[in-house]
RNA sequence: CGGGGCGUGGCUCAGUCUGGUAUAGAGCGCUGCCUUCGGGAGGCAGAGGUCCCCGGUUCGAAUCCGGGCGCCCCGACCA
């Protein structure tokens, strides 16, 4: 039989020793810090920066994102993915083919080579992989195939900021679902929608999945998983009657289409009134002290070679995504002020829908049908209308839901008012279609001979980001309180005097005993007064905390804190990797 | 990209407006010794700084001027 030689090593159980690790926890809060998350996880010595949007993790910030990601793989493989690692180094060129070069614009960091070569650094890796299963599939028989990879993404954000939060290169676990058809798609899509379920439960996230626009990534439906927190970057909308949540760019809003029965017939029709120098919204407001609800905002879009009139209440905003899908799938372009005056005859800010050439398109948001006493431009310089009556004065080709949703606006499924939440994305799915695989040519000959594109998904978590949400989430004025899951350690031992032998076995003991039984433990060796220990346990935000000190020299008794409830009890070292199990699975 | 702010030991900051009082300071942290030892102790001694960089003005620059770099915040942007 072959011997392998380590067998006979002795096992030797080690724990980590915090004189012996790095962990540089900091009293005062670091001045470049303002996000919860960022300041604490900067004095709880997980992170350091060495540049704008880039991370070091120190050893307990890496044990976090080791924890993250070990968990995101287990959930992956039980959803039937495979992991592989793709190059984050590729030739412009590919993202050129897809088209995406430009859509990502400046956001793709670019480099050339010693050759000359035009290079970039992967934001997200759809084109690889995509061309990976082009070139290596034969047969519809190996589908269908979801890969996945954990790996770095580079990405020259606009504006880094809070801390981990949005970096210029992160940790992001991608998987890229093939399908031979849409029911395939539909398959491999809520399959990782219930493994990222089991993703935010295993790491103690509260979320809530919003629906959203695919966007640039092109495909039909998309939904986003969202931690809320007052600091997120993203905003959506959740009734609390019926359960819709989408995110503003798509969140619907009920509404009646049709313009209530004309009840004011009194009103002989539309008055000009002089606005000089009046163009925004606010500006006539205030002239003529009329609230922004009775204004109709006139947006002029050239589509297509031919003017399109977009009217909104003067307070709401412009969905441009809805917007796009009214026009059924032709493309606006915002009008210049050359093509305005063209169109209206009037310098820009004067706009409104008020005898506008018949050849002039006009869609309007639901919202403007329902005013009563409308204000508007006149196509005139310097002048606006008063007692505008939509449906009498103006009649639209079409009335859609065209506006950005807010806080207290009817729920799509309901009508119950919806709230307006902000949250940090930690992760979304996408149902892309045939968008990658058209343009790069990647098909699957089919059972009839025929060859056809791949179905594709792809499905994002961001890896810190889950770190810095569960921060944000759990934190008190001490500081962090990490979920069992993912803390850097489920236990530290703290021993008082490390000049007491009795206390030092007593504490290893303790160690040795919890780590037998499957449970993380970092021995507080330093040579530190009690006090500064507390502190740092309580900051860094271990669950549970054992204390050996006077209770154990007195009466051989440990104490055992719980940091998320403060609850402190003592015990003989016997029961306490079973106590302690009984803490943790809480 | 617009607006605002900042850059002085490891950290937080004072000093800059009004140049020289000065070998550039404080608190925290760090090192050594003594005392202390269950909630960031006390005493004594000490180490540690290209005052972001380059140029200019001046007898003299952390301080004034010009240029650059870096960082933070607000906004716009964001698969």
């Amino acid at each position: 039989m072959y011997e392998n030689p380590l067998q006979f090593t002795k096992k030797v159980i080690e724990h980590m020793l915090w004189s012996k690790t790095l962990i540089p926890t900091l009293k005062e809060v670091p001045a470049e810090a303002e996000a919860l998350s960022h300041v604490l996880m900067l004095r709880a010595g997980l992170i350091r920066k060495l540049g704008s949007g880039t991370y070091s993790y120190l050893p307990a910030g890496y044990r976090i994102i080791n924890k993250i990601t070990s968990i995101v793989r287990e959930e992956m493989n039980r959803a039937g993915a495979v992991e592989i690692l793709m190059p984050a180094l590729w030739p412009a060129e590919l993202l050129k083919e897809s088209g995406r070069l430009e859509a990502f614009g400046s956001d793709v960091i670019r480099f050339t080579d010693r050759h000359n070569r035009k290079g970039v650094l992967a934001p997200t890796h759809e084109e690889v992989v995509t061309t990976l299963v082009r070139d290596n599939v034969d047969s519809y028989k190996q589908l269908p195939l979801t890969l996945y990879q954990v790996q770095t993404k580079f990405r020259d954000e606009v504006r880094p900021r809070f801390g981990v939060l949005r970096t210029r290169e992160f940790l992001m676990k991608d998987a890229y679902s093939f399908d031979t058809d849409l029911a395939g798609l539909e398959k491999s899509y809520q399959a990782m929608y219930d493994a990222y379920c089991r993703i935010f439960d295993r790491c103690g996230l509260d979320y809530v999945i919003v629906e959203a626009e695919s966007g640039a990534m092109g495909g039909s439906r998309s939904q986003e998983f969202m931690v809320q927190s007052d600091i997120g970057d993203d905003k959506y909308v959740r009734c609390n009657s019926c359960g819709y949540a989408a995110n503003v760019e798509k969140a619907n809003i009920a509404g009646p289409q049709e313009p209530p029965p004309a009840a004011d017939e009194a009103n002989s029709g539309p008055d000009e009134v002089a606005t000089p120098g009046a163009r925004t919204i606010e500006e006539v407001s205030r002239f003529l002290n009329a609230a922004p609800e009775r204004m109709i905002k006139t947006l002029l879009y050239e589509v297509g070679g031919r003017a399109v009139a977009v009217l909104l209440r003067g307070d709401h905003e412009l969905n441009e995504n809805k917007l796009l899908r009214a026009l059924e799938g032709e493309n606006p372009v915002a009008a210049d002020a050359g093509f305005i005056e063209k169109v209206t005859s009037a310098p820009v800010g004067f706009a409104g829908p008020v005898g506008l050439s018949g050849s002039v398109d006009i869609i309007a948001d639901k919202a403007v049908m329902q005013i009563e006493d409308g204000i508007t431009g006149a196509n005139k310089a310097d002048f606006h209308l008063r007692g505008v009556i939509p449906g009498r004065d103006f009649r639209p080709s079409k009335i859609t839901d065209l506006r950005v949703a807010r806080d207290s606006d009817p729920c799509p499924e309901c009508t119950r008012p919806m709230t307006l939440h902000h949250g940090i994305e930690v992760g979304h799915l996408f149902q892309l279609g045939t968008k990658y695989s058209d343009a790069l040519g990647a098909g699957f000959p089919a059972a009839d001979g025929g060859k056809k594109p791949y179905i594709m998904g792809c499905y994002g978590i961001g890896i810190n980001r889950i770190a810095a949400a569960a921060v944000e989430t759990f934190a008190d004025e001490k500081g962090i309180v990490w979920p069992f899951e993912i803390a850097p350690f489920q236990v530290a031992v703290l021993c008082l005097d490390t000049d007491s032998p009795e206390l030092m076995n007593a504490a290893r003991r303790a160690c040795n005993n919890l780590q037998e039984n499957g449970i993380d433990v970092i021995l507080d060796d330093r040579d530190e007064r009690p006090g500064s220990k507390f502190k740092d346990a309580e900051l860094v935000g271990f669950p549970v905390m054992v204390v050996v000190g006077k209770g154990y020299e007195k009466n051989g008794l440990l104490e055992v804190q719980v940091r998320s409830s403060a609850e402190r009890l003592d015990m003989a070292e016997e029961e306490l990797a079973s106590e302690v199990l009984k803490l943790l699975d809480t």
